[in-house]
Formats: structure tokens, C-alpha cells, sequence
DNA sequence: GCAAGGTC
């Protein structure tokens, strides 16, 4: 393939990471006419220089190929804005960034440059997403500053295949722009909003409260992410469903059957019932008439498939359900076994394996294991008819395959438990996923006792296949009795039991993960750091199990937030952006466009934010103390007024002085010593986002005052706008009349300690509610599964089912039947058919036309507003569902007693009710 | 002292 060409020129090739630029180097080298791969080192350790010769359509070329190590260049503020004091964090809205290379990769770049030098082309072999399309301009921009007349290239590649590599050599295209600028954009706009809500919330609040989580609460940084905080958002969230469920009693009707053969546990079809009443009368039947029917008796042969192959997230999950592994861990102990070469590249979305991966060589490998090298020898082996071709995932990210082991290894000297764990979880995930599902034989059996349906079903597996080797995962399953449809037979037991539903558990490890990945906030490389970030920032702890509960700390963040009535505790921000980011990388919006609109509303949203800080102080205060340290010297940033005309250098800014008075001094303070004293009659004064429109240099923030009515002339309002600039008579003769000295009275009505705890108590409540309000799912988990539901009607009742009404919850016939309660013996009942609808009225009540279904009894999970309706319309009734029947204007319609049938009170409150 | 994204 080596033709003509003239004389060779030289190209630099640049890859993101060493594997990769030794990786290629390899596979292009691997010819005669390369004349060898040589290797020589760089200025940095890490990075070596691979040279080869190679021919690109015809053209020799000297190749020398090197590396980055990801992103070379870190946006940055300029210095000026650098320290926290320097300026109002509403400035770094604007405040100039620079793209520089950090200290710590100067190496490389002086690597670069010096190749770049002796080099006419330059090829890029970044990884191709929109992160490796940003690394590689920051590499031209590098390259071009040395040489300015490279020839500049991109090679487009997914996998490390020779074929594709090739192929990528010989097809070379131009670097794509706009997948960089949708990364510029990005980093931006993180770095904007991350730096300024940080410096805001860290400045108002840790001073002001006594953190008692640490003892170093001085340094304490209360950070803010687009990311770090929807996850914290994901553990309050599911920490205040929790905490608002409240347990409700349900009833249900369980069956056994004991026969020679052994146990049948049926269940009943209708899950469970929130109407004790209902459930009795039901109960009460059954065991009346309790012979059982086999009505349907189904056999069906089920598969259980083994997992897709192991993508990052997956491979997160999975080690800290079976393990009890951090994601943060796996990845460090994944790390090191990809360093050392024994598993593949461990940071990739990827759940498919390409076609042109060779499954059976990596399945070959393992056959030397003890454990399970025998697994892997009947995989290979064709007659044993376990091998299958892995099913994907759906997920590409077009760089790098699922990860899978690259090299045997029975376990190595140097290696601790954890990476024995990841190892063992990469092998046998793999040689799983190339085998066959397991197969089992399902068995269902129906029965009925006096029209109700109850259901059990049992399983044998047949064939484990896949789950010999995976031994994280089961297959439950137990063996019933055989029957045959009509048999007939008196339970062993029938009993009413009650259960109650029970809260969801704390999010675990794995869950915040899932979440995480449904709502786009973070990558596969790092969404571990996210959730580590919660820890290292005192928001939230994760116990013993893996599960995250908010700190006070944490919850009070998101509650001030969300009392604001922001969402910036939830996903969609970055959702927003990440859509954004993709009209970039699509040329649809331009890159200045999304940033200008996005910086413009997150600016809004910030000064905003600042003007509410009154809830985050009282969300804080439900939590923690207030410090005196706030009242001392330490100045309150966020209110800055205006930039400091004498030092020019710091801004000044509204503070309250311990005697209760109120001055705008400078920030430099010591050094400078410029204030601007304010009138002793001002109770309160808060710096506004409005700019005074005739006062220089601005901006110069207009202040909201409140004066002490008593202390100022009749002629003057309570409240004023003003301006400190100069413009501002009515400031400057109040200051006249009431000078700027102290009062005796300083302590004032506010946010003293009773006040702020009472309104903090207050918030606590109604927190629970606005989270339904907000819908928030209020999904309850019953203790006992409801299984064998399904949409499908049963069959007519066997007695009284000549006559049917339509049900009013769902339109399935109801068919009438008898009761047999003491109170209600003979009495005429319509009760749903449809599995999972527990609709149920008398007769008469249904003849005169005025029923409606029953309040909980027919809840569900998809009901979020159950709590919203609770306790107003029945608060002097007790419970919803025990309130008869109502008509459809929700006025009751039969008030007796279900149990008793006396019209005096409700079942809730029956003397007689009970078991 | 701040973000999130690469990677060592």
C-alpha cells in the first residue's frame, strides 16, 4: 500500500488518553513498511511518543503519535474575580473567562508544541464525542500557536479494530466546531452558575448559623452544581415522601391448602381492601360457603434472560447491590484493573457488543479459571447448546465497547478483595450474557370460594443455563400440588389479615444512579463523583446499606430553594441545558445565542434568589442555631451596593452593625476605610436589583428602607427606595433630622430567634404538602404483594349473577350478591368484577342511582393528590373510606354503620368492629 | 475556597 507520494511528510497524531495513542500506534504500525514502532518518552510521564512510518491514500508519512490526558485547557475567571471577596457574585454573570492550559499539563503542552513544530499535518484522534470534538480544538489551538500552517484532520473511529482504524486513517475529515462550542457553552454556564450560587449561599449562611456537623465550620463550603444538586434534589425528595406517608390499614383474604403433595399458599385475586366493612362481609361469605372450585389451572413455560453487557452505570449499580460497593469505589478498583490491562476501558454507556467482537476469544480465556473455567469450556462447546449472541441494550456511545475482561487472571498478588469482587463481577457478566436464559416451568392455579378469586403459582426451573454462572442473581421458585380444573376442596386455612402500607425505603446507591441516568445529570465517568460530593458536602449520609438520607444541612438548602418556588434542586435545569447543548452541537441555535439567553435567566434567577434569602435563612433555621458571628464584622456579601469610589478596588456593601444600625462600607476595610453612614431612624434595608439610573460609576444598587415611623417627620413614607450614589435627598435629610447615631433600642422584630422558629415550624409543614401539591408521586407500597392482578373480568358470580349495573370507577359489569354480615344478612350487594377495581354498593343505594366509588378504596399509586383531598371534606368522620356511599355532590346517602347497621355512627367508630 | 468534564 506503500505508493509514490514524494518524500514523507510528518503528522502528529494526538489521542485523549496513552492507551488510545498506544492502541492505534499498534494497529498502524503493524506492517512491514512501517518500519517499526518506536517509542520515546515526552516531557511528561505519562504521555510517551509513538513513532511509525505509514502511508495516508498514497502519501508516506512520518508518524509520531502522542497524548493528552482528557481536557487540556480549565475555563477559569480572570484573576480579578478569582477570590470569593473580590466582587459581588451577581458579577461573575459577566465577569471575563479565559481558557488556559493548568499548571499541571504544561508538560504536555510544551510536548505539543515542540512536535507540532516539525510537523505538516496534524491528525486528531480524540474520542468522538462532543467532549473529545472540545479536547481536540484545545489541541489545535496549542499546536496552531506553534505551527500556524498545520494541516489539521480528524480521524473518526469507535472502536480499537484494526479494520476501523484503517479505515479511519484513510477517511480523514475536518474537525467539527460546533461540538466543541456546545462544549464551551457548557463549561461556561456551569462555571457561571456553580461559582456565583457557591460564593452566594457559602457567604450568607455559614457564618450566620452554628453548623454543628463539623468543627471546622469556618471553612465549610456549601456548594451548588447543575449537577451535585438535583442529586442532593433526588434525596430530599424521596426523604419527604417518606416522612409524609402516613400508614393506612388494608385487609385481605389469605388461603392454604395443605393436601399429600404439600402447601399451596393462595392469594387473593383482589389484592387487598382499605374497607375493613367490605372485607368482612367478603371474608364472612367465604368461610360460609368455603368449599374451593379449580376454576383455571395454566402451565407456561417462562424465560428469565441475563443481563445486556455491562455498561459503567451498570457495572455501579450491580457492585453495590451485590457488594455493598460505593459507585465511587468500583470505579477507582475499576480503574486500576483497566490500568493493569485485565478488564476493558471502564468508563462507557455502550451495552452492545459490536459484530466484530471476538466473544469466543474472550470467552476462551477464562476456561483456565477453577471456579468458573468449566462454565466457560461448555460455552465453547457447540453441543452443549448454551451459548446465545448477547442481547443489546440500545445504548451506543460510539467510542467504546461494553466492558468485559481482557486478560485471565485467577487473582494477583497485589490485589485487594474489592478487585477480586469487580473482576469476578466482569467475568461472570460477561460469560452471562453470551448464554442461554434460564428457563422454568410456571404453574397457576385458580380457584374460587363463594365468588371471590384467589390465586397461587409455583415454579420449577429447568434449565439454570446463564444463572450457574451468575450467582448474584436467583430465581425464586416453589413447588405447588398439582389440581385439575373443577376439582373441589376445603381450605386448610382462610383467615382475614390485616396489613399496612408501608413508606418507599430510602433511595439506595443504585437508585440514585437510575435516577441520575433518567434525568441526564451527569455522565457514565462521572455521576459517582456527584453522589460523593453529597457526603464530602455534609448533605446528605448513606448508612449501611447504601442508603442516602438528607443532613439537616442538605435538607434545608433544597427546602429554601423550594420555598422560593425555584426548581433548581431539580433535573430540569440541566435538562434544559443538555437540550440546548444539542441545537449547538446541531447548528440549529449558535453558541453565543444559548449562552447570552441562558446567563441571562440564570442571572435573573440569582439576584432573584438573593432577594429571597429570607427563606433560605428560615429553612436553615429550623435546622440549626443562629451564630452571633453574623452580627460582628464579618461583612454580608450579596449585598453589595456599589463598587468602592475610593480604593477602586473592592465593592461596598450594606452591613448592620451590632448596635442594630445600618452603614454601606468597603469591603477592603481595613485597608480602605470609605463609608457611607445611613439614617438611625431605618428598621430594615435591603440591597434591590435595581440600578439607579442617574448615579456614577455604576452600577450603584438602589437600597428598599424601612423607617421607624416614630423617628421620622410625619411628611416622610415608611418605606423608600433609595440610592446611597448621591442623587438621594430624602436620604440625605433624614439623615439631617435623625443623624446616624445609636439608638437605645436596637433589638428589633424580625427574625428573632421565636419568630424564625415558629415560621420554621410552619415551613416544615407545609412542606410535606406542597411536595403533593407539586405531584410528586405519592406512591405507597403495600407489605403484602398483590400478585395475579390484571385487567382481565372474571367470570359471573355463582349466585345472585342474573343481575348486573356497569361499575361507576370503571364500567365493568358488577354483578349482585347477598351478604352475609350479622347486621346486613340478605341484604343485596353489587361488587366489581375487574381484578384490581374494589368497587362495591348496595342495591338500593344503586336502584336510586346515587353512588359513587369509594374514596380510598379505589386509590392508587397513580393518585398523588389522595393527601390534598384527605381530612377536609371527612375531617369530622374519620377515615374516607369508611363513609358509606356518597352521591356524586359528596353528601352521604346512607349514614349507618356498616357493621352494626345503626345509623348513629360510622364503622370507624362501631363498638363492635374488630376481628 | 466555587462547577462539571476529561483522565493519571
Amino acid at each position: 500500500m506503500a505508493g509514490g507520494g514524494g518524500r514523507p511528510l510528518r503528522a502528529l497524531n494526538v489521542a485523549e488518553k496513552p492507551s488510545v495513542a498506544k492502541a492505534v500506534s499498534g494497529i498502524l504500525s503493524r506492517n512491514p513498511s512501517s518500519g517499526g514502532l518506536r517509542v520515546r518518552e515526552g516531557r511528561s510521564r505519562y504521555n510517551k511518543i509513538f513513532e511509525f512510518n505509514y502511508a495516508i491514500q498514497n502519501q508516506q508519512f512520518h508518524m509520531a503519535f502522542t497524548s493528552v490526558t482528557g481536557h487540556l485547557m480549565e475555563v477559569e475567571f480572570e484573576d480579578r474575580y478569582r477570590k470569593w471577596h473580590s466582587c459581588d457574585p451577581v458579577d461573575l454573570y459577566h465577569a471575563p473567562v479565559r481558557k488556559h492550559v493548568p499548571q499541571d499539563k504544561s508538560d504536555i503542552e510544551k510536548t505539543l508544541e515542540e512536535e507540532a513544530r516539525k510537523s505538516q499535518w496534524l491528525i486528531l484522534w480524540l474520542d468522538c464525542d462532543r467532549e473529545g470534538e472540545n479536547i481536540a480544538f484545545e489541541v489545535v489551538e496549542v499546536c496552531t500557536r506553534a505551527n500556524r500552517n498545520l494541516n489539521i484532520w480528524r480521524a473518526r473511529f469507535s472502536a480499537l479494530i484494526d479494520r476501523e482504524i484503517h479505515y479511519a486513517a484513510q477517511h480523514l475529515i475536518r474537525p467539527n466546531q460546533l461540538f466543541a462550542d456546545a462544549v464551551d457553552v457548557r463549561q461556561e454556564i456551569d462555571l457561571r452558575i456553580g461559582a456565583s450560587f457557591t460564593r452566594f449561599q457559602t457567604m450568607l449562611l455559614r457564618d450566620a448559623f452554628v453548623l454543628d456537623f463539623t468543627t471546622d465550620d469556618k471553612n465549610v463550603i456549601l456548594s451548588y452544581g447543575p449537577c451535585q444538586f438535583p442529586t442532593l434534589g433526588f434525596v430530599v425528595e424521596r426523604f419527604w415522601e417518606i416522612q409524609s406517608h402516613e400508614p393506612e390499614e388494608f385487609w385481605t383474604i389469605n388461603c392454604t391448602h395443605n393436601s399429600e403433595e404439600g402447601t399451596a399458599t393462595f392469594n387473593w385475586m383482589r389484592g387487598h381492601l382499605f374497607d375493613y366493612t367490605c372485607a368482612t362481609i367478603l371474608y364472612e361469605m367465604c368461610v360460609q360457603e368455603p368449599t374451593a372450585t379449580v376454576t383455571n389451572v395454566r402451565q407456561q413455560e417462562k424465560l428469565k434472560y441475563p443481563p445486556h453487557p455491562l455498561s459503567t452505570i451498570e457495572l455501579e449499580k450491580r457492585a453495590s447491590r451485590y457488594f455493598r460497593m460505593s459507585s465511587e469505589q468500583t470505579m477507582k478498583v475499576a480503574e486500576d484493573l483497566y490500568q493493569a490491562g485485565f478488564i476493558s476501558y471502564p468508563r462507557t454507556e455502550t451495552d452492545s457488543f459490536s459484530e466484530r467482537t471476538d466473544l469466543h476469544t474472550i470467552v476462551q480465556d477464562q476456561q483456565a479459571h477453577s471456579i468458573w473455567g468449566s462454565y466457560a469450556q461448555r460455552l465453547l462447546d457447540p453441543e452443549a447448546g448454551l451459548w446465545r449472541n448477547p442481547s443489546g441494550g440500545g445504548h451506543d456511545d460510539k467510542a467504546h465497547p461494553p466492558i468485559h475482561p481482557t486478560k485471565f487472571s485467577s487473582g494477583e498478588s497485589g490485589w485487594s478483595q474489592d478487585h477480586h469482587k469487580v473482576y469476578e463481577l466482569v467475568v461472570r457478566h460477561f460469560l452471562a450474557c453470551v448464554s442461554q436464559p434460564a428457563i422454568g416451568a410456571e404453574t397457576t392455579v385458580e380457584i374460587d370460594i363463594a365468588g371471590e378469586q384467589f390465586a397461587a403459582s409455583g415454579r420449577v426451573i429447568l434449565a439454570k443455563n446463564y444463572l450457574d454462572v451468575y450467582r448474584f442473581e436467583t430465581w425464586g421458585g416453589s413447588v405447588i400440588p398439582t389440581y385439575t380444573y373443577g376439582q373441589q376442596f376445603t381450605p386448610t386455612t382462610l383467615t382475614l389479615d390485616s396489613g399496612v402500607t408501608r413508606p418507599p425505603p430510602l433511595l439506595s446507591e443504585a437508585d440514585l444512579l437510575s435516577c441520575m441516568d433518567k434525568a441526564g445529570i451527569g455522565t457514565d465517568a462521572t455521576m459517582h463523583d456527584h453522589i460523593k460530593k453529597l457526603l464530602d458536602r455534609f448533605y446528605a449520609t448513606k448508612d449501611s446499606s447504601m442508603r442516602f438520607t438528607p443532613t439537616k444541612l442538605g435538607e434545608a438548602l433544597v427546602m429554601g430553594y423550594d420555598d422560593m418556588g425555584y426548581e433548581l434542586w431539580k433535573p430540569y435545569l440541566r435538562a434544559a441545558m443538555e437540550s440546548d447543548m444539542k441545537a449547538v452541537s446541531m447548528g440549529t441555535k449558535r453558541k453565543a445565542e444559548v449562552l447570552e439567553a441562558c446567563l441571562q435567566q440564570m442571572k435573573a434567577c440569582f439576584v432573584d434568589a438573593r432577594l429571597n434569602k429570607g427563606k433560605l435563612f428560615e429553612a436553615m433555621a429550623v435546622f440549626f442555631e443562629r451564630s452571633n458571628r453574623s452580627n460582628g464584622n464579618e461583612p454580608a456579601i450579596g449585598d453589595v451596593v456599589r463598587r468602592c469610589g475610593l480604593c477602586q478596588e473592592s465593592d461596598m456593601v450594606l452591613r448592620r452593625k451590632p448596635d442594630g444600625n445600618f452603614m454601606v462600607g468597603c469591603l477592603g476595610y481595613p485597608q480602605c476605610r470609605n463609608v457611607v453612614w445611613l439614617p438611625g431612624s431605618v428598621s430594615e434595608a435591603a440591597v434591590t436589583s435595581n440600578i439607579c439610573s442617574t448615579c456614577s460609576p455604576g452600577p450603584v444598587y438602589m437600597i428598599q428602607f424601612k423607617f421607624r415611623r416614630l423617628e421620622i417627620p410625619p411628611n416622610y413614607n415608611v418605606d423608600h427606595l433609595g440610592c446611597i450614589g448621591g442623587c438621594d435627598n430624602t436620604l440625605r435629610q433624614l439623615v439631617e433630622i435623625c443623624g446616624t447615631g445609636s439608638r437605645n433600642n436596637s433589638s428589633m422584630p424580625g427574625r428573632g430567634q421565636g419568630h424564625t422558629q415558629s415560621s420554621g415550624s410552619a415551613q416544615s409543614n407545609s412542606r410535606s404538602q406542597g411536595a403533593w401539591q407539586t405531584g410528586h408521586s405519592s406512591t405507597s407500597y403495600p407489605s403484602q404483594s398483590s400478585r395475579g392482578r390484571s385487567a382481565q373480568t372474571q367470570d359471573a358470580a355463582a349466585e345472585d349473577g342474573e343481575s348486573s349495573i356497569p361499575c361507576a370507577s370503571c364500567g365493568t359489569p358488577c354483578n349482585l350478591r347477598t351478604a352475609n354480615t350479622a347486621a346486613n344478612r340478605g341484604r343485596k350487594f353489587y361488587s366489581c368484577q375487574a381484578q384490581g377495581c374494589n368497587f362495591f354498593t348496595w342495591e338500593d343505594n344503586a336502584n336510586s342511582g346515587g353512588t359513587v366509588p369509594r374514596g380510598s378504596n379505589s386509590r392508587s399509586a397513580s393518585n398523588p393528590s389522595r393527601r390534598g383531598g384527605r381530612g377536609r371534606s371527612n375531617q369530622s368522620r374519620g377515615r374516607a373510606n369508611d363513609v358509606a356511599f356518597m352521591s356524586a355532590t359528596g353528601e352521604p346517602i346512607s349514614g349507618r354503620c356498616f357493621v352494626c347497621g345503626d345509623p348513629s355512627h360510622f364503622a370507624n367508630a362501631c363498638p363492635n368492629r374488630g376481628r
